[in-house]
DNA sequence: CATTTGTATTAGTAGTATTAGTACATTATT
DNA sequence: AATAATGTACTAATACTACTAATACAAATG
C-alpha cells in the first residue's frame, strides 16, 4: 500500500504526508476507508511510530483524515473537497508572496510576518 | 548616536536595524547623511563588525541606505518613501497570512510556501 | 604608504526541528 | 476478565540552521 522509497532532503513525516495525500486524491483510498495502523506503517518503512504519528496528526489538522484512539484512522468524508480548498488557498497565498517580494520585502521579512501573525492567532 | 541597550530574544542585527530605521523615520538622520562606520558601531556596542555589516546589508537591500566601499554608508534619498511602502506591503501581506490561516493552512504550510516561492525567484 | 572604509570567508556556538525510544490510555476481541 | 491492538504523550538524542565572532581581503582617501 505505502510502497515508497524514502529520500533525503525532505523530512520523513512530510514525504509520508505527501504520499498519503496523493493516495486520497487519486481515489486509491476511498473516503471513510481505514488507514493502516501507525505501527503498521512504521514497521513497513522501518521508521519510528512517532514519525508516522506526526504525519497523521498533520493530516488530521488539515481535515483529510480523522483518528479515533484505540480504533484507528480513517479518510475524512470530505477529504477531496478540503484538499482542493487547501490547494486553492496555497496558490492564492503564493501569489501574495510573489507580490510582496516584487515590492521589496525579503524572504526573511515574510517569514517573520508569518510567524508573528500565526502566534497572534493563538 | 546609537545609544541603545541590546536585549535578548531578538537577533542583534535585527535590533540594530530597527533602531536605525527608527532614526531615519523620525528624521534624526537626514537623507544623504553619513552613517557611522561599521567598526565604529561595533566598538560602541561591543559587538562584532560582521553583525553590523549584516544590518547594513539588509538596510541596503531594503533601499533605506546605500554603501560605497572604502567611503561609507549613507541614508538613501528616498528612505522615508521606501520605508512607508515597505510598511504598507507588510500590512497587506499580514492580512494575506491571516486569511490563509483562517482557511485551514498551518504556519508550517505558509513558511514552506514562502521559502519555495522565494527560491523560485532566483 | 598608511589608515579607514565596506566586504568576503571561515569557524564556533546556540537554538530549533527531526527522529527515535519508551510508556500510557482506551477500545475491541477472545 | 484478559490480551492485543490502537492512537497519544513524554523524554532524549541527533541533525540542521541561524547567529555571532574571528580574521582576512580590497579599495579609496589623505
Amino acid at each position: 500500500m505505502f510502497s515508497m522509497k524514502l529520500q533525503g532532503g525532505m523530512p520523513i513525516h512530510e514525504q509520508l504526508r505527501a504520499r498519503i495525500t496523493e493516495l486520497i486524491i487519486n481515489g486509491e483510498m476511498k473516503e471513510g476507508e481505514k488507514l493502516p495502523a501507525v505501527r503498521e506503517i512504521a514497521k513497513q518503512l522501518t521508521i519510528n511510530p512517532n514519525t508516522v504519528q506526526k504525519t497523521y496528526a498533520e493530516l488530521e489538522r488539515q481535515g483529510l483524515i480523522y483518528s479515533v484512539p484505540a480504533k484507528g484512522s480513517y479518510v475524512s468524508p470530505r477529504a477531496k473537497y478540503i484538499n482542493k480548498l487547501n490547494q486553492q488557498t496555497s496558490e492564492t497565498f503564493a501569489e501574495a508572496v510573489e507580490s510582496a517580494l516584487a515590492l521589496g520585502l525579503s524572504e526573511e521579512d515574510l517569514l517573520k510576518i508569518v510567524s508573528e501573525v500565526s502566534q497572534k492567532q493563538r
